[in-house]
DNA sequence: TGGACGATAACGGTGCGTAATAGTAC
DNA sequence: CGTACTATTACGCACCGTTATCGTCC
């Protein structure tokens, strides 16, 4: 329920960099995408192999249009939020069918509604478990002075 | 990096219960764990086959000492502060190996205050991303009003 | 005879990382 | 010739949930 302290986000500078030049371009290659969102080509492939992309293709190699760079901007701002890839695809397929309409708001409005709600839960959830820590290291750190005292 | 609406923990306030009595008792079934801290029976032999728990057997059948539980108590303390089953394990052995050892004590300390920072950051990000999504929230609902307006 | 409880085995899901291996264009 | 970029395939990890199937005890 709570992340430990593998994974880490790589927060490029590099990456924003190009971001602004790339606006005009209108078509990129995998590889200049990885680079402007500081992803790497698996999980942009990834993506496509859940059908949230679907690039053209030039014999294998795949080409991303100026739509499919916003969608991939769309999904990892979804998980940024905390969105599962199954959720962003959902309401991405129905942001392309039904483009503006008032139901399609709904689901999404609702959708963020109950994702608030959740992270809410989560921020509390783990501010007890920083007071159990805190209150465990202050234990432990206690045992040590005690410890140290004694031996010299 | 952010949890998703799946997964939740039940809380189960029957499981607090019986706690209490079950300080007098030296032998437990698996069931009786599971029901009292609100797990599954799948988890606790999960933790046996990571070798975070040692329960003897009668026939095929575990039976766990107080000991047995104390460390299960421990394990779900440290998941919910975050530590992997891996690192539940590293000290949990540490605890077992030199019970009380200077270096043993550093060495917890050090994991909390890594731990601690981490779920600092960790706040701080679902901050963030609460803070997006609400801004989100209010562009979708704002949209989804000046449409229903446009209609009546 | 049945129902509660226990056991093992094994596939599923999430989000990619990480090789391994190979093709292609400059 | 290299090397920079691309491709596919596929195993691995973390933490169990969830059948499926079976045995056991009262």
């Amino acid at each position: 329920m709570i992340g430990n302290s593998a994974a880490n986000a790589p927060v490029d500078a590099a990456a924003q960099a190009g971001a602004h030049d790339q606006d005009r371009k209108s078509v990129f290659t995998i590889g200049e995408l990885a680079r402007e969102f500081g992803i790497t080509l698996r999980a942009i492939r990834f993506y496509e192999d859940k059908d949230l992309l679907n690039p053209r293709r030039q014999g294998m190699t795949r080409l991303y249009s100026r739509r499919d760079r916003a969608r991939l901007k769309l999904i990892l701002l979804g998980k940024r939020v905390g969105f599962s890839l199954v959720e962003i695809g959902e309401m991405l397929d129905l942001y392309d069918l039904k483009d503006g309409q008032a139901t399609q708001l709904k689901v999404a409005l609702t959708k963020f509604d109950e994702q608030i709600a959740f992270l809410d839960a989560q921020c509390t959830e783990i501010e007890q478990a920083l007071g159990d820590l805190r209150r465990a290291r202050e234990v432990v750190s206690g045992m040590l002075k005690e410890k140290e005292g004694r031996e010299s």
